[in-house]
DNA sequence: GCCAATTGCTTGAAGTTTAAAGAAATTGCA
DNA sequence: TGCAATTTCTTTAAACTTCAAGCAATTGGC
């Protein structure tokens, strides 16, 4: 704490510590569950989390998706995904199929088994995540969500001012 | 939303739809700034984040960490802390030395170099993390500080039932 | 002192990830 | 129509990551 003549406490003109403990704080906790989940979903179904979350999207849609929607969504690269399917079609969870008026786009969708497989691990990952924020009640919930969305749009805010 | 015979909202036994939002959208908030914060890095200083990260533990202390104290801060395995020394210390930027005391052991610190040089980005970077969480008032840092705070305090309880 | 358990680190295999370059197909505009 | 720009996807190289197994050194009973 730096105090000027008068003893008020005042701040550096370019302190920008609160914001960074804020950005580790919010990285910890992301990696800490992250890392669970992780350990989780190998111990209880001897599955990555990427495959996982890349089933994740297909489940939201009945009628599939092109590769380039799922790197968007998941916020990765084209060529990850190009990898993840691939090795997901191999063991028989996806179907893709070439779309007839664009022969570049590749729709992707989950199987029959690929669905159920999902849906089975879906059911214990929810119990899991609600217990990792069992100590919060719902009004920190609903604090955490509106200051994570602020965030969210602060963030999105800067990234696009650096592309622009 | 679940009405009951007198139109007041009931919840599903094992609805646990909020926990799970809030996950995705931490997820979401961290997996962005992340990006952000590796793109600026390429471009700007042409590093890698787990290198800047791991450089960023070692500014720290001034006497040097072990491997494994490196692992636990950082949250991540031994054999991946094992490669990114390596790399950096083929590049310059850390110096090892064994243990006097426990030859299994090794100090690693950065070089005179590998400080300078993290010093600043580290500045740089301080300025990014400042401008993603802009939008966000003194008070709401203040408020997701804390919550964070408690999130990750569940987390690790629910984390440290399963592994007990 | 002996030796089982633990600790610190490395290795190897498999998988994930990015960035960059490139191939194939479509689009849009002159 | 012609063709440059764009879009979609794949490929490649390098790096990162985990997990599990293994090696070397130390520790803690006994």
């Amino acid at each position: 704490m730096i105090l000027d003549s008068e003893t008020k406490a005042v701040e550096l003109p370019d302190d920008h510590g609160t914001e960074l403990r804020l950005w580790l704080r919010l990285l910890t906790c992301t990696t800490l569950i992250e890392g669970e989940v992780r350990s989780r979903l190998r111990e209880k179904f001897d599955v990555t989390l990427p495959r996982f979350d890349l089933m994740a999207q297909l489940d939201k849609v009945s009628d599939g998706m092109t590769l380039s929607d799922l790197s968007k969504r998941m916020m990765v690269s084209n060529g990850n995904v190009t990898g993840l399917v691939e090795r997901l079609v191999e063991s028989g969870h996806l179907d893709r199929r070439t779309s007839e008026t664009d022969r570049r786009v590749q729709f992707i969708r989950l199987t029959k088994t690929g669905r159920a497989e999902f849906r089975k691990m879906a059911a214990e990952h929810e119990k899991w995540i609600a217990d990792v924020f069992g100590d919060l009640s719902p009004k920190d919930i609903r604090e955490l969500m509106r200051l994570l969305a602020k965030a969210k749009g602060s963030a999105q805010r800067s990234a696009k001012a650096r592309t622009a």
